[in-house]
DNA sequence: TATATTTGACCACG
DNA sequence: CGTGGTCAAATATA
């Protein structure tokens, strides 16, 4: 039949994925102003819950815009499919209460490196996103000053929803966090409102920028993210770490958070022209770290030169995939 | 009592 | 062998 053309295919993706990402703003800074507002009225409280509705159906649409272009090789497979272990599993082993069953061996840890290739990030001031989700681990990663938290869909097993997220905070003071999403939501929009999420955040001011990525398959010097950081940040990892190494721990979150936040501004602005409402988002995270970095500036100058690259390669990726 | 979180163990991967 | 992702018992909370 008479298809579209790939070109024009990715020509709609792009628009479709623009106007989410604009709508998404939207909807965020709507919810920021809802902060503002007194709460004497009723009517924010629902107000504010139309605002998450919208919120999360952006980000619903848009995880599944980005999954579905992989569609037919189910993707992240190897984190169910590879682990299997689902409840039925989990019984048959709690025959003994030991909690260290160092004879048995069970099958912890029994799973398949994440294919990366398949993430949306999402850069917040806020953990939020309308979803339900279930805390399943921690861990101290190296370099960096939080641990990442790890979620998986409260509807895993009930609905098999294979939608998983890690949680990195990378941002203390104006707590900021990188939110990095696995798969997209299979499960019915649980009857459950949204809060249930990561419980050191009260802010829910949700001026987030979402970023996606998809790996390029040939590019094999290691996984896609060598760290943990998106492809976005693995360049902006060299600048870190000569911060790492001179000292102040926090000088470094300032920096990365710098750095995020031109990111997203950046990134963003391939899918649609208009950038008066990107710079709006920048400002807006801008505005999160009150600490003014003479030091990050600088670095920000060579993060600059270097971003010419970056940003095509990104550009480049989501032309790609589209 | 049911559900969620914490946390050490386990293991694939590079 | 180090690191990161996941499991699941123990624990906390509703």
């Amino acid at each position: 039949m008479d298809s579209p053309s790939p070109e024009s295919l990715h020509a709609i993706h792009k628009s479709v994925i623009g106007k989410l990402l604009k709508g998404k703003e939207s909807a965020t800074e709507l919810h920021t102003l809802f902060q503002t507002l007194p709460e004497d009225g009723a009517g924010r409280v629902s107000a504010q819950e139309h605002v998450l509705i919208i919120s999360r159906s952006f980000a619903e649409s848009l995880s599944l815009l980005n999954s579905g272009r992989v569609n037919g090789t189910s993707q992240i497979v190897a984190v169910n499919g590879g682990v299997g272990v689902s409840s039925g599993d989990r019984s048959s082993k709690s025959s003994d209460h030991g909690r260290k069953k160092l004879g048995v061996k069970d099958r912890r840890g029994c799973y398949r490196r994440r294919n990366a290739s398949q993430s949306s990030i999402s850069v917040s001031p806020t953990t939020e996103d309308g979803f339900a989700w279930r805390k399943y681990g921690q861990k101290e990663i190296l370099n960096t000053i939080f641990p990442r938290c790890y979620f998986r869909c409260t509807h895993k097993y009930d609905q098999s929803c294979k939608a998983n997220k890690q949680v990195q905070r990378i941002k203390e003071d104006p707590p900021l966090y990188q939110t990095t999403y696995f798969g997209h939501h299979t499960c019915q929009g649980p009857p459950m409102r949204a809060p249930q999420i990561i419980s050191d955040s009260d802010h829910m001011t949700d001026s987030s920028c979402l970023l996606s990525f998809e790996a390029k398959p040939p590019t094999k010097q290691g996984p896609y993210f060598p760290n943990n950081h998106s492809a976005m940040m693995i360049s902006t990892q060299e600048l870190k770490k000569d911060e790492t190494q001179s000292d102040a721990s926090d000088n470094k979150s300032c920096l990365l958070q710098d750095l995020v936040t031109s990111e997203s501004s950046k990134v963003i602005s391939p899918y649609e022209g208009s950038s008066a409402h990107q710079d709006e988002v920048a400002s807006s995270m801008q505005s999160c770290s009150s600490t003014p970095l003479h030091d990050g500036l600088d670095h920000m100058e060579a993060f600059s030169t270097e971003f010419a690259d970056l940003d095509q390669d990104l550009y480049f990726n989501d032309m790609e995939l589209f």
